[in-house]
DNA sequence: ACCGTAAACTTATCGCTGTTAGGTTAGGTG
DNA sequence: CACCTAACCTAACAGCGATAAGTTTACGGT
């Protein structure tokens, strides 16, 4: 007999064999669809080895294990993130605005890619976030390595917010009180918009618009010399 | 025999059978203590069950599924928020120091309880968030109805922020351009230094305590009026 | 004091999950 | 043609959430 399973996959009958990149990149491909139509949860190794017209152990071959799809296709996500956040430097427009479309950029970006953009900022992968102190105060404990890679993608597109907000400081632009922290409090409002977006629905919120305006305004007041 | 089970619970000779308020106490409590040290996929019905020294299907008697142990832990995680924020009426604290304490009380209670909070405030339940539109617009869609539930628990502490605001615009202390525009966006910002701090740890960014500091100033010198 | 009944809890099982060990087949090279 | 390895498979494990149906315990009414 031909080891005709009933109602195998994609391509029924044939059964075909491709060479590992390529094969990769389809696994990968189907992965990012899968997770982003039905969640990390939902798209068992098996519903992605079906949909690629394979059987889930050949997935091993090619990734260690079903965290190892989701930080390949986060690192897509981060350079579309880069990408998105790569404004061309038309020193024509006001250097404020520049900060104002970054910010734009960011949370349309995020919003666009709801899924990817909570598997990437709003999971932690397998390990747990550590207890805390009970104070409240983070004991930063160890981080695992594919976490830390992660880190380092997402702090190039911070750091993209970061540079653009030193060189406004520098232009006299925005207070010199703490640069640094200035980025991180614009990443959080940012952060902090698309995440509730993306768990709560914008039913209850301020017109997302509306919202991402009021909240620049805020900033960039805020931040302004006195 | 008596049916004794080798390495049992934590009460391992005695099996204890309780009227159904105290058991269910009992599991919510070992249940919570589970979901924030292990996290609730690792958290497993049959390790509650196991800690609350009875068989995993016994909770079904007490709780519908996985999903209502976490809503009824949500709850509570609720109640202390709300606590947490409301601050007695000393009319003698500026008004602007009110706010300021609001806000510091939601970040610290947030990293107090990270657990809770990712799993009240950062995951949307069993259901994955549906599609949204391609142009990053979210098409609010039927949301489920213990989501609805929590969605009206969170906007108890939501409505503390938001008259506090109110009542800042009416003593002319804040702008009066968007007063619900502003107390989304403290709530964003406020939520996203949590969330960060919770899914990155904080080695990455400013100290905690400074971060808060720099984002309350942003937020209150963007929000006066000029 | 008995007994019925309902509450509290159990056993056995289902279909699913991620993952592994080890076997098989196809494609290209000597 | 023989061989070898990359690509893929089958079979299976332990654990998951959940259900159906059976058993035990406590308690209220007579």
């Amino acid at each position: 007999m031909v080891n005709e399973k009933v109602g195998r996959a994609a391509n029924p009958g044939k059964r075909t064999r491709l060479p590992a990149a390529e094969r990769r990149a389809q696994i990968l491909t189907v992965a990012r669809d899968l997770f982003v139509t039905q969640g990390f949860e939902q798209a068992s190794m098996r519903r992605i080895a079906d949909a690629a017209g394979i059987t889930p152990t050949a997935i091993y071959d090619h990734f260690a294990d079903k965290e190892a799809l989701l930080t390949a296709i986060a690192a897509d996500f981060f350079d579309g993130l880069v990408a998105a956040m790569t404004v061309p430097p038309d020193a024509a427009t006001d250097p404020l605005g520049l900060l104002r479309q970054l910010m734009i950029n960011y949370v349309r970006y995020g919003l666009a890619h709801p899924n990817e953009y909570r598997l990437v900022f709003m999971t932690s992968l397998s390990r747990f976030v550590p207890t805390l102190g009970h104070r409240g105060l983070p004991c930063s404990g160890v981080v695992p390595e594919e976490v830390a890679q992660k880190t380092v993608k997402a702090m190039q597109s911070f750091g993209i917010l970061q540079t653009g907000i030193e060189r406004l400081v520098a232009a006299g632009l925005l207070r010199a009180d703490d640069p640094e922290g200035f980025a991180d409090s614009v990443w959080a409002m940012g952060h902090g918009i698309v995440s509730l977006v993306i768990t709560k629905g914008d039913s209850n919120f301020t017109p997302i618009d509306r919202w991402i305006d009021t909240s620049i305004g805020i900033l960039m007041d805020g931040m302004r010399p006195r």
